[in-house]
RNA sequence: GUGGGUAUAGCUCAGCUGGUAGAGCAUCGCGUUGUGGUCGCGAGGGCCGCGGGUUCAAGUCCCGUUACUCACCCCA
């Protein structure tokens, strides 16, 4: 066991899982990317009562998950929990929101939550959010669904649904919170329950036990209580996914943990993952940016789990961002081999073939075991004969046929091979 | 925060009723001259998580502790 260890609950992704994790972040990135999304850097910590006042008190990421710490001024600062209260807050402190509307942007990065680590459930997650906010138009939630189920998709997921219902505003939702804890108080329930019930009883429809979930029978749901624009816009939104081709689960019970939403609430599931099956969600948030000064205007988003969704591939048996990592490996045999490869690899490069070399004095034995864990098609080889013709040995890996290359023809060569076999990747 | 499980080689694990440690994979080398993947041979690598106890003797039994892990809670 090693002395020093990555602190609890921080998954690290590397050689081959390293790869499919970046493959992964790609993925799910490039539907915003496409759509006009811009990309935002984010700081990962921020002035703690942006989260209470963002993200609301009460919620357990923010009452109990919460990295919190006094910097030496003595600021209470907290590592990000979650994307969108950040966002909001560079878009009124940079004025965005008096700009062209909708703003749409898109991030990626690390998230923290002190909570209890378990398979998919990380104190450092990572996530790839988007927010577009200057806009209720309902097709655009319909867009934004579609950008999340089009990049789980890419990936080749199948196995996973979207569920879907809406929230309500601050029209509806009062009246319907007042009968929900109405039927709450009939039923017979824990003190930690009863609390949730007072507070946010909302929060109590998808408790999993199921001494609790008998109890629900009956109990009223939002989607059938909303008001005359909320239940429009809720029709029009299912329209527009249906314009998309995009498939998805009435799910009345659904409660995002955040109590900012509005509206339209969403969560992809994945079926093979267990108990954190969650790979993203999201949802509209109306109220948010006036609640932190801004303007009000409305918004929505969602936070696609990268760590998840990684997962939900190896449970579907995908393997993104698998593939070699370079298209040529040089083989050199002796150092002024060695250094011509080096130079002949950087130009190579800079007409985007991958290269790597066998570094170091080995023998020609083991420079070729390198070449071939390295995954590269093709293999070129050097020593003192080839110096003196003027050539390069180029190998093909596969087949293992090899033929003399006049060295000034190695790189459009090596790009017609490559070209023809079609394996090249950027 | 609440419950359960597991800690032995870099990785995956075996080690039955206590007798001072094994396999597969991986790594490195060899199988003669400048050629990888297959095959054969060999080598390196372990305070058996940590601390205590029982015993002539503990990887093995008991207690504690820490870490990991799964589930609840919560959420991506």
């Amino acid at each position: 066991m090693a002395e020093l260890q990555a602190p609890k609950g921080v998954p690290e992704y590397f050689g081959p899982r390293g790869a499919a994790f970046r493959a992964v972040r790609e993925a799910l990135s490039l539907p915003p990317q496409r759509a006009g999304y811009g990309y935002v850097e984010l700081p990962v910590f921020e002035d703690t009562a942006l989260y209470v006042r963002g993200v609301g008190e009460s919620t357990d990421v923010v009452a109990k998950e919460m990295y919190t710490f006094e910097d030496r001024g003595g600021r209470s600062l907290s590592l990000r929990p979650e994307g969108t209260a950040g966002v909001m807050r560079l878009a009124i402190e940079h004025s965005l929101d008096r700009g062209q509307l909708p703003v749409k942007v898109w991030y990626a990065g690390p998230f923290f939550r002190a909570e209890r680590p378990q398979q998919g459930r990380y104190r450092q997650l990572q996530q790839v959010g988007l927010e577009a906010i200057g806009s209720s138009d309902p097709l655009l939630d319909a867009e934004v669904i579609a950008l999340a189920d089009e990049g789980f998709r890419s990936l080749g997921l199948v196995q996973f649904t979207l569920q879907l219902t809406s929230l309500g505003c601050r029209e509806c939702r009062p009246g319907y919170r007042e009968l929900l804890q109405g039927f709450l108080a009939r039923l017979d329930l824990d003190d930690a329950t009863r609390e949730r019930a007072a507070i946010n009883p909302l929060r109590v429809l998808d408790d999993k036990r199921a001494s609790v979930q008998q109890q629900l029978e009956g109990v009223p749901y939002m989607v059938d209580h909303l008001c005359a624009d909320c239940s429009a816009h809720y029709d029009a939104v299912r329209d527009g996914l249906r314009r998309l081709g995009v498939q998805w689960t009435e799910a009345p019970a659904l409660v995002r943990g955040l109590d900012y939403y509005t509206r339209t609430a969403f969560e992809f599931t994945h079926h093979l993952l267990g108990a954190q099956s969650g790979i993203g969600g999201g949802g509209r948030y109306d109220g948010l940016m006036s609640s932190l000064g801004g303007q009000d205007l409305p918004g929505i988003g969602w936070g696609l789990g990268t760590d998840r969704t990684l997962l939900a591939c190896d449970a579907e048996g995908l393997a993104p961002g698998a593939g070699p990592g370079v298209d040529v490996f040089g083989v050199p045999m002796g150092d002024e081999a060695r250094g011509r490869l080096l130079e002949l690899g950087h130009a190579l490069r800079g007409v985007g073939v991958r290269f790597d070399l066998a570094f170091g004095e080995r023998g020609l034995k083991s420079a070729m075991k390198a070449a071939d864990r390295s995954g590269a098609p093709l293999t070129l080889i050097v020593g003192d004969q080839e110096i003196a013709a003027g050539t390069a040995v180029l190998r093909d890996m596969a087949s293992g046929a090899q033929e003399q290359v006049p060295w000034e023809s190695v790189q459009p060569i090596v790009l017609q091979r490559l070209d023809s076999s079609e394996g090249t990747t950027t």
